[in-house]
DNA sequence: AGCAATTTGGATAGCGCTATCCTGCAAATC
DNA sequence: GATTTGCAGGATAGCGCTATCCAAATTGCT
């Protein structure tokens, strides 16, 4: 059974100023050396079972708890995982962080939150910021970025997984699901109403809410309407104002528009409102159907028709894959598809 | 012109390796001692400003980066923010979080948001795995919080604002606003309606929620409508659906009721959807108003009569008052009430 | 002028931890 | 039985920065 002297005759200056417990004191206490407490806590390289155990009877009698900073540095690896999302009023990346926080906090990481403001330039900047602080790893969201930030993130070496979309890019790892098939799925819905003039109207461009538009033309292609392929695209951000005064614009434009696909339902929900104020019959003038069934979808009067998209699930699934990626484990899925639900409602 | 030799002939190993630049890199690229460049860039103690000058182009050119774990640990103080709020699911903190964010981001600090669920323990938890990260300041939502976790702030010596209440606790520093005297206000706006028979309703009890109540029952008194204070309080966390709910329990429960006061918007707009779908005539029949003044507050039919609460200028002044007492600098007010503002909308 | 008081740059010594190499010692190999 | 392997512990040396003390140069004061 190894013994030893105690590595210092007391505890170190800052000790004994902050009260803060280093390893060295659970090393005395335990009579081993600092570096067999460190390996005994983490649980890196064996050490006796025995010993083991004192280490961490030690740790726990004098409350031990490492210094992050200090390991950060000697591993030139810390704790935080750093998520960047463009926005924090959106309920859905609002989600999303939540379930990854949820799932990363109990296993010891800290999560430090970037808005990038679906901002190129923001992103890359916030990303050099966050790369300073040797994160163990990295969730982005969606698959296209700048060159620039993307060689930030490969060159970091920093374990990545972007989520919102899926993607089968070589050596990537990615958890969402196709935005596209989304697109396409809910047009389907609104085609298989008899709906046959349908709009796809969008604001706050990024290339999820493109690509929704192509699923849209897609489904409209294949129903042989093709010509019928109508995109009012707004650049500004959504909200329900917009989505009131996008409904109103689109019935004047086009009058026989009869169905509207928002790409979310911000959008949607404050179309609904408008339609209530305007006396726009929904779903009997124009059906409506929005994206992400976001809270209070279910509310409102129609209750809105949208697609449930995963965003929790996505988040935890996001953040297990990271965990092992940065275990060094393998991933046997590293792109995972996790698919949306067409929710059936009374707008549509 | 104090100049000097190379401190080290060639970049470090680690440099080298990973491509970070260091301090000494640096201080080699200006001809200056390593601790010279630590104090021009940090613009502590006085540094020569012809030296002060080259050491910045030679740390730009360089493209040189701090790095905050060796920083931490060096003055044992982090570059973090801790900023602790009840639930990510509410739109309130999420916008007091984004407001926080940016403003502390750009001077050079991190945010780490802990979730507390509105539970003591939970907030205990959180704030001892915090501390340990050595955070430069602390940011909490409300005032009252367990004993052991108010020994952990004040214990740890790290600065904290308390956020959404204002309290004149001697040594405390908060930024927000008398949720008490907003109650009041919006109840005497219902009572300024002709409303007599007016309900509170509110969920998620939190001590906000409840002092809002206190502020009902005060204007209720003043009207001399003490006997007809009629407080409906549910446990559950709060959600449009629960809004709904609650309006039907209320018109049920005691039909006399000519306005309801819930304690937050989405209960509110919950209420105000379940109220179109029920054919029950908003403000006609009974006069619903609300708290928070929460995105789709102004879109709803009829538009919700809310409280705006500034929470992003709470935000910002939290994050002003924080750097304050980070950086040391006098507060000149160390309990900052941002006031609230009536908003009459078509609902009341 | 003569001395103390005030600058301003540098040398030194860690911060609390882990990577890396090294040393015994037991089990395995021939 | 001599060597080889493997394994569990320890010693040592930083990680990249800042606190602290020191020394030299400059300033202020009687």
């Amino acid at each position: 059974m190894p013994t030893r002297e105690p590595t210092s005759p007391a505890p170190s200056r800052r000790a004994r100023a902050t009260g803060r417990v280093t390893l060295a004191d659970v090393a005395q206490a335990a009579g081993v050396s600092p570096i067999t407490v460190s390996r005994a806590l983490r649980g890196e390289r064996a050490v006796a079972p025995e010993l083991c155990e004192r280490v961490q009877a030690a740790a726990a009698a004098l409350g031990y708890v490492p210094d992050p900073a200090a390991r950060a540095l000697a591993s030139s690896r810390s704790s935080h995982v750093a998520v960047l999302i463009p926005k924090l009023s959106n309920t859905l990346f609002v989600e999303l962080l939540d379930a990854v926080q949820t799932s990363l906090v109990p296993a010891g990481y800290q999560t430090l939150i970037g808005v990038t403001h679906y901002d190129a330039g923001e992103e890359e900047a916030v990303l050099r910021s966050f790369l300073a602080h040797r994160p163990a790893g990295l969730i982005v969201t969606g698959r296209d970025r700048s060159a620039a930030a993307a060689a930030l993130i490969e060159g970091s070496g920093v374990p990545c997984v972007h989520v919102m979309e899926v993607g089968a890019e070589p050596g990537g790892h990615s958890v969402g699901f196709s935005q596209r098939d989304a697109g396409r799925a809910i047009t389907q819905h609104l085609l298989d109403g008899g709906r046959r003039r349908i709009a796809y109207v969008a604001a706050q461009l990024d290339p999820r809410t493109l690509e929704r538009g192509e699923g849209y033309a897609d489904a409209m292609a294949a129903a042989g309407l093709q010509d019928r392929v109508h995109k009012l695209l707004s650049p500004e951000p959504s909200s329900m104002a917009l989505g009131g005064a996008l409904l109103e614009r689109v019935l004047h434009e086009s009058p026989d528009t009869d169905a509207i696909f928002f790409c979310n339902d911000d959008l949607a929900q404050g179309a609904l409102l408008a339609a209530l104020r305007l006396g726009v019959a929904v779903p009997g003038r124009v059906a409506v159907a929005g994206f992400n069934d976001l809270p209070g979808s279910d509310q409102m009067v129609p209750a809105l028709t949208t697609v449930a998209t995963p965003r929790r699930e996505i988040g935890e699934q996001a953040a297990q894959m990271l965990m092992k990626l940065m275990r060094g484990q393998p991933v046997e899925q590293p792109n995972l598809d996790l698919g949306f639900q067409v929710v059936r409602r009374a707008s549509a």
